[in-house]
DNA sequence: ATACGATACGGAGGCATCCTCCGTTTTGCA
DNA sequence: TGCAAAACGGAGGATGCCTCCGTATCGTAT
């Protein structure tokens, strides 16, 4: 984990903190918070004390995972760079959405993990930023999208939205579309 | 609690009930899912047995200080009514963001709530929707919002939105103006 | 091939926290 | 005032996160 520069790290280690993350992934989405940590261990085939050695409390496993996620969501910003910069965006904005509802069962987890280390927030976020800003500025650039906001804002709209508990894919689907109405260059209006 | 109707409750019990209330809001505000139930209990000068009795499961105990918060968030919608309708779906929207933030410690505690008992949600959200859909058919009527939102879906963006970790009030009330923005009639606009 | 130091494994228990149980106290009515 | 029903309190059970340290495995240098 933090070792990446000091030494290789052994074989049967990697092998380990692997099967870790999967049966973590496994079981959170099976059972969200009720995710126990021997349930884990006994899932990848490997004793509580090499959970805890590879993640030394509950959020980094949780933090692991995500992680892995994140890696996905930032993917699908190049799969979609060779649609128009309108098209783009929207298809983007639609994955991220259809991928947040897979995940919609360790969301409380994931807000607790938020909560205690707020490293991890900042760190995803700057991450997932970055992606959807290379999509939102292509738009922007090409003035199909209004120019008044920035990556930071359209994730906290779009991912507020999706945190929500009850709604479905095709709900958050729909309710892009009014957040894509607002994203729209806007002429001269205004609410305050 | 669930004997509203079958017996008028012993003096001492309902004192209790309020004190442990308060004590919760506290607690909880100051300590986030950190709370425990024996510092509730000892900050409401009541032992846990009480407290277990009163709300037999953690829980519980959320879900009460919640619906007293909710209270509020109906009753400003009363408060609002003298306003012009587009103006009075701003200043509700804009008091809820008020209202969100000072909520933030314990949205975890809330979202586990949510996810154990989806019942709560639905009631709460029942409660909040019927509030807002007052303010929002008015605006609608007036012409001066889109027809095709309804209050649900409306309440799961600004929800959504607050429930974002790291958020101001003033990145909060910034960002609602871009759903104003979005839920403006549009005159033949479309995204998919 | 082997020996040996370093690295990693495993699971019994420590500890904190949620919740239950039941003997004692308080309330309110006759 | 007496008494039954209701409520109180806190010791202790259950559960789940995490630590500790003796044992097993790996990888390198001879």
């Amino acid at each position: 984990m933090t070792e990446t520069a000091s030494r290789p790290l052994r074989a049967d280690a990697r092998r380990n903190h692997e099967r870790l993350v999967t049966a973590a992934r496994e079981v959170l989405t099976e059972r969200g918070s009720e995710a126990g940590m021997e349930e884990i261990a006994k899932r990848a085939d490997v004793g509580v004390g090499t959970l805890y050695r590879h993640f030394p409390r509950r959020i980094d496993l949780v933090e692991a995972v995500y992680r892995e996620d994140v890696d996905g969501i930032v993917a699908l910003a190049e799969e979609v760079s060779d649609l128009a910069p309108w098209d783009a965006l929207v298809a983007w904005l639609q994955g991220f959405v259809r991928y947040a509802e897979s995940k919609r069962t360790f969301l409380t987890e994931l807000h607790e993990a938020f909560e205690k280390c707020p490293d991890l927030a900042v760190n995803s976020r700057e991450r997932i930023g970055a992606a959807v800003g290379s999509v939102l500025r292509r738009a922007q650039e090409a003035g199909v999208a209004r120019r008044d906001i920035d990556h930071g804002e359209l994730m906290q709209l779009v991912g507020g939205m999706c945190m929500a508990r009850n709604a479905s894919l095709e709900q958050n689907q729909r309710l892009l579309t009014f957040l894509l109405d607002g994203l729209r260059p806007q002429q001269g209006r205004k609410n305050a």
